[in-house]
RNA sequence: GGGCCCGUAGCUCAGCCGGUCAGAGCGCACCCCUGAUAAGGGUGAGGUCGGCCGUUCGAUUCGGCCCGGGCCCA
């Protein structure tokens, strides 16, 4: 029993005082049914409903719904067919499945064909673990062979992959995806490969790659371990024979590296331009030291005294000071030069932004054949790329005075040589992290190999096509437009070429007298028909005569055994894909991947097809960031944090999971964690349970209660007003790809607008009011109408909710909330006027509420109803604002009394609503037992019912008696 | 190490071109209801707008540096 607040005079009509009921009165009442249930249950029940969409086949409807309509083409980007899900797959394809089902109800028709990227190194690679704990040896195994098994693990994990997509609730061509491993796909791979080489624009080259010498093969970044590794270390003088700076001439640069066998292959010597370099002389030694008083030495400021001292260098005088910069267009001499009359070449001084003053010298010799850095360098500058190892390790004739030598004995005999020459200044040992070979162990070299490019600034101007084709394509966010372009204005020649079996091969001939590709479109397409035949195994497996035909000998021509790039074959997919499949158009409406794809499927797909199309395959690109932890950090194994979709589905559900891609700003890192699900799952709570309010209020509704707007009260019209700008910002918000305004603003809807305001208004009419009342008729009508908008914004993202809810009430056998559009909102509804009207009115039951909120404080009250408080209303066109509306039952009080004077002393008012005060007062009368109102009129009701009340409880009576 | 990007209440997000209180929902606290009930309503407390230094009459919003984080290179 709660005990009376001290003072309060007037007894408070108690909600335990005992009521007799002469009827079962809530028979009479209408209150809310439905089968919907609150708990949700998704782990149990999604799995449901998706086996319904398949027994339906749902996307076979879906397609044939659309026909005709305009087509809205997502491509998608090929994950790797290998692996479970992660949520950054998950994150994707989510994202990708709600915009595509958003524009399919917008009233596109928006097919997706998934696919997958099937060839490279890491199906390979585990194909090869495999061999190596059976024991069998991969080069002992038919290179077709091989290419079975490899082709039979991507089939696996793409049976794995499609299964956990479908699960998330993403919708597709699932029974007929793409792959970059099927027979068309590689013969279409090898024809746009074609459609390069037939241009012109493709070109042998040479590349400077990891070879390892005892596996005599190119390896690949995911075969290199890095272990310790001790390694003599040299400085070297390259004397200066030309330079702009006179107090240059005579004096040398220093260099310092730890591979001394590529110095035979030093083709320039690199510094930073904006480093400080010093030129000094020297004037004391050390003894023994290789330093002369005297000569003149450049390096940079910072590594002087440490290179001093390891030289030998007691003291020295500082002759210049230069920036970096200044140092273009010296030229010096190879240190070698003469030996056996070669090496007799310039050596000039170029600027290389990899260059530090970490260790070293600040200069840096550069060997184009033997790294990275030095190829790209010197591809930039024109260096020649000497052939000076050959396969084995051993030094070719391009490597005078060293030839047959190899390169792991080397070190000695080339610093002999430099000692002899005078060159060396100083020589050191170093232990440091050296690349390995992950299957012999062996130390690795960087080697000048053959490799097949396509140029970028070649006669076709494909880098120029590219960044017209980026400043015609928009960028969701637009930040992406600038971190491509950055890449494709600075990236070097596109190397197509792997030394690998699991790929499309570069079907190519080579003449062997002119070292020239075979530019032939006959052979080409005998090439791909085969593939599309048998696969791209064909190339392995058919005597090279076949594709050849009359008119060329094979034994004039080398058969070409490299594979493609990956990437190649990912960017060609809007060819194999968008092109050649008819239920979908070329180019493609929108790509869609994360920020990753600057460097990979964005931009390969830009090239391939700006080189073959002149234009980018998409209209449009959007990125999305990486999904992080709760504390903003990467996900990895060693730190634990890693979530997996595929357990979340199996907590929370899919439902929640999409919700999550929408609650996040994708164009940022996402982030997950226990704390944001568990937020999640009250959002969720409350959009179900909003739905549930409307299933079962909408209890038996039929079209006959329906109620033209005009008719409706004003508070129905606002509601009305409100799902008319709804529907605009789902319009607006699609168009934008902006989720997250979108959802936030839906469930705030929810929240603010239905749950805490409409919902509870209307309570006391939909329970209490007869069947026929208007006001109880316009209240079904816009349930209906919320429900019918409701499910449809939502169908996009909880895909298995909307769909629960929407056969709650049409329980059709081939029904579906997916089949249907976004509702069209009649113009109408909007009502500016009316809205800004119910802003004010909002406000001034926001001051009603906290003076209750203060009455209940001080227990004087319980529920609203118990009140029936004064307003003051000053203002003229606040009372005229109130005319059609009753305020009593928008605050949920049994009574108002509206006044036009100034408050009294101490009413109760809020500080950003002037003008508007309350004085709360009890509500006069006593408790209808049905609607539990109190009014004044029910103290002479002998059934203590209301007028309304017992209207309808006669009428009841009347028709259970005639019935 | 380089390029690009990010850092607003416990969480997820708003805050246009610099100048009236830095807002919303959720969560949290307290209260109420018990005919949306493992629901619902009300009220309230939470922010050095990552840090520092500048530009300015004035900066969360501009510039620089630092810290933390991410992607891509090396």
């Amino acid at each position: 029993m709660r005990r009376r607040a001290p003072g309060a005079r007037r007894r408070r009509p108690s909600d335990r005082e005992p009521v007799r009921m002469s009827r079962d009165l809530r028979a009479t009442l209408f209150l809310p049914t439905t089968d919907f249930p609150m708990k949700a249950d998704l782990p149990v029940r999604e799995p449901r409903i998706l086996e319904r969409w398949q027994r339906l086949d749902l996307w076979a409807r879906l397609r044939e719904q659309a026909r005709g309509r305009p087509k809205f083409v997502l491509h998608d980007g090929p994950p790797y067919a290998n692996g479970h899900l992660h949520m950054g797959t998950a994150l994707n394809k989510i994202l990708k499945d709600v915009i595509n089902r958003s524009r399919q109800m917008l009233g596109f028709d928006a097919n997706y064909v998934p696919g997958w990227d099937c060839h490279g190194l890491p199906i390979e690679w585990q194909v090869e673990q495999d061999y190596r704990r059976k024991g069998r040896d991969k080069d002992a195994v038919p290179i077709v062979a091989f290419r079975a098994e490899c082709r039979a693990y991507a089939e696996h994990w793409i049976g794995v992959q499609s299964a956990e997509f479908q699960r998330l609730g993403v919708a597709g061509d699932w029974q007929r995806p793409y792959t970059t491993m099927a027979f068309e796909a590689e013969a279409g791979i090898f024809r746009e490969l074609a459609k390069f080489l037939l241009s012109g624009q493709l070109y042998r080259g040479k590349k400077s790659v990891m070879w390892s010498v005892v596996e005599k093969t190119a390896l690949a970044d995911a075969e290199v371990e890095y272990h310790d590794h001790t390694s003599t270390t040299i400085w070297v003088r390259f004397p200066i024979v030309a330079s702009p700076i006179a107090s240059l001439h005579g004096a040398s640069v220093v260099i310092w590296t730890t591979t001394p066998w590529t110095i035979p292959g030093n083709r320039a010597v690199a510094y930073g331009e904006r480093i400080a370099y010093r030129l000094i002389e020297v004037e004391t030694v050390r003894d023994g030291s290789l330093a002369r008083a005297g000569e003149r030495l450049l390096l940079a400021t910072e590594r002087l005294a440490e290179t001093a001292d390891t030289a030998g260098i007691l003291t020295f005088a500082t002759l210049d000071e230069l920036d970096g910069a200044a140092l273009a267009g010296s030229v010096c001499r190879h240190p070698l030069a003469g030996l056996e009359g070669a090496y007799g070449f310039p050596v000039p001084l170029l600027p290389g932004s990899f260059v530090t003053t970490e260790q070293g010298t600040g200069l840096v010799h550069v060997a184009p054949s033997h790294g990275e850095d030095d190829f790209e360098l010197g591809r930039k500058h024109g260096l020649e790329v000497p052939d000076t190892v050959a396969d084995d390790g051993t030094y070719t004739a391009a490597a005078p005075g060293f030839t047959g030598l190899h390169v792991f004995k080397a070190a000695e005999p080339v610093i002999a040589a430099l000692v002899e020459r005078g060159a060396l200044l100083a020589r050191g040992t170093l232990v440091h992290s050296y690349p390995h070979s992950w299957r012999s162990k062996a130390p690795l070299i960087f080697r000048a190999t053959d490799q097949w490019f396509i140029p970028m600034d070649g006669p076709s101007g494909l880098r120029a096509k590219a960044l017209a084709a980026i400043e015609a394509t928009r960028f969701v966010p637009a930040k992406g437009k600038n971190r491509l372009r950055g890449m494709i204005e600075t990236r070097p020649d596109w190397c197509i070429s792997r030394q690998r079996a699991w790929g499309v091969p570069i079907a190519v001939f080579v003449d062997k007298r002119t070292g020239e590709p075979l530019r032939d479109p006959e052979v080409c397409e005998r090439i791909a028909r085969a593939f599309e035949e048998e696969g791209a195994d064909a190339w392995w497996t058919r005597d090279p005569q076949e594709f050849l035909g009359d008119r060329y000998r094979k034994e004039d021509f080398e058969k070409v055994d490299d594979i493609l790039d990956v990437w190649f074959e990912s960017g060609s997919t809007h060819a194999i894909v968008l092109e050649r499949r008819a239920d979908l158009a070329w180019p493609a409406d929108l790509y869609l991947e994360g920020s990753d794809q600057h460097r990979g499927w964005f931009h390969s797909s830009l090239l391939e097809s700006c080189g073959t199309r002149g234009r980018a395959p998409y209209d449009c690109v959007l990125t999305h960031g990486f999904v992080v932890d709760a504390k903003g950090e990467k996900m990895s194994k060693s730190k634990g944090n890693v979530i997996s979709p595929l357990d979340l589905m199996k907590t929370h559900g899919a439902d929640i999971l999409r919700l999550w891609v929408v609650s996040a700003d994708y164009s940022e890192d996402i982030r997950i964690g226990k704390e944001i699900l568990e937020g999640l799952g009250e959002s969720y709570r409350r959009l179900r349970n909003t739905l549930r309010y409307l299933l079962a209020n909408l209890a038996g509704f039929r079209p006959e209660e329906r109620l033209e707007p005009a008719a409706m009260p004003e508070l129905e019209r606002w509601v009305l007003h409100r799902l008319h700008e709804l529907g605009r910002l789902v319009v607006e918000c699609n168009e934008s790809f902006d989720y997250v305004r979108l959802y936030g603003a839906i469930l705030n809807f929810c929240t603010v607008d239905l749950s805490a305001l409409y919902f509870d208004v209307r309570k006391d009419a939909l329970y209490c009011d007869a069947a026929d009342s208007p006001r109880r008729r316009a209240a079904r009508t816009v349930l209906d109408i919320l429900f019918d908008c409701l499910t449809a914004w939502l169908a996009p993202v909880l895909v298995f909710t909307a769909e629960e809810a929407w056969l709650a009430r049409h329980p059709g056998e081939g029904e579906s909330v997916h089949l249907r559009l976004f509702p069209e909102l009649p113009e109408s509804w909007r009502d500016p006027e009316l809205a800004a009207r119910w802003e004010r009115i909002r406000a001034i039951r926001r001051v009603i509420t906290g003076a209750l909120e203060i009455e209940r404080k001080e227990k004087r009250i319980g529920a609203s109803l118990q009140a029936a408080p004064v307003v003051y209303l000053p203002r003229p066109e606040d009372r005229a604002a109130l005319a059609g509306v009753d305020l009593a039952e928008l605050a949920i009080t049994s009574g108002i009394e509206i006044v036009a004077e100034p408050p009294p002393a101490g009413a109760f008012t809020l500080e950003d609503v002037p003008e508007v005060a309350v004085v709360p007062r009890l509500a006069a009368g006593s408790k209808c037992v049905r609607c539990w109102q109190i009014l004044p009129e029910v103290a002479s009701s002998p059934e203590s019912l209301c007028r309304r009340c017992t209207a309808v409880v006669e009428r009841h009576a009347a028709r259970a008696g005639a019935a």
